[in-house]
DNA sequence: TTATCTGCAAATCATTTGCAGGAAC
DNA sequence: GTTCCTGCAAATGATTTGCAGATAA
């Protein structure tokens, strides 16, 4: 569990005034391994801060990739989702409950520096997302 | 480029009609390696169909993903885009031109299908996509 | 105090839907 | 002749924006 400190002293080194609703918002980002769309974020950090806005839960979450401290995925159903761990990670997608897990991405940079080289392009992140059926669906069918 | 003729056999293989829509939209996805938004399908189509509404070129597209003719990228910038090759492959996208190229993805198989074995997942697809600057835009800055 | 946030409501933009007429088979 | 598709216009839903008041520094 993230402390109210360190929480705010990362806040402030990014340039940020701390606020109620950008701590709320951080801890839990990175207490969840959810992989949360912004709703989730909204309906969750509600409970803590009953007058938040929707705005302003998108407010900071753009806010907070733009800094780096969370990564954004791409909307593969119309809702981006976001993740605290902004380790390069590769995702296990459920496409039929929605559930997202994360994995490890072994030999991943090997990867990506062979692909830069090859191709001459400066690489800055990737997202890597496969789609399946967990092993709950799996079993539930 | 498709001749007329297989491009008809696909549609009918697949259970669909071969209207005029379904065999430009299919026409145009398999001739260009741009991955087009909705509304660069609809452009484009529109020159050869004046009269296509916005609404079919998202029904087709639809209709080509479920069917597995095409594959549909995330939207990483709130639009979807659709490519016409269905090999799995690695996409390089440019941050700055939002130009997208296809890379193989060499020992992909293998990759999936040890993740696959780890995790217990049942596997249907994968997209990854890695995002950065492109030859022409670094040498422009 | 001053710059920066927040909350609210309205706006925007991609995508979907309902339905009546039209085309494929 | 039936069934399936298209075009249109309206609906939907996620995300963004403008702005006035509130809050952090």
């Amino acid at each position: 569990m993230l402390m109210e400190k360190e929480n705010n002293t990362i806040l402030r080194k990014n340039g940020l005034k701390t606020t109620k609703a950008r701590k709320e918002i951080y801890t839990f980002l990175k207490n969840t391994y959810s992989h949360p769309s912004a709703f989730n974020v909204f309906e969750n950090v509600k409970k803590k801060l009953p007058g938040i806005s929707y705005a302003t839960v998108y407010n900071v979450l753009n806010i907070f990739v733009q800094k780096g401290l969370i990564q954004e995925l791409p909307a593969y159903d119309n809702k981006k989702r976001f993740d605290g761990n902004v380790e390069p990670h590769i995702h296990l997608i459920c496409l039929e409950c929605g559930k997202i897990e994360d994995v490890p991405f072994e030999n991943g940079k090997e990867l990506i520096e062979k692909i830069a080289k090859k191709s001459g392009w400066q690489i800055k992140k990737y997202d890597f997302n496969i789609y399946g059926i967990c092993v709950d669906c799996k079993n539930k069918s």
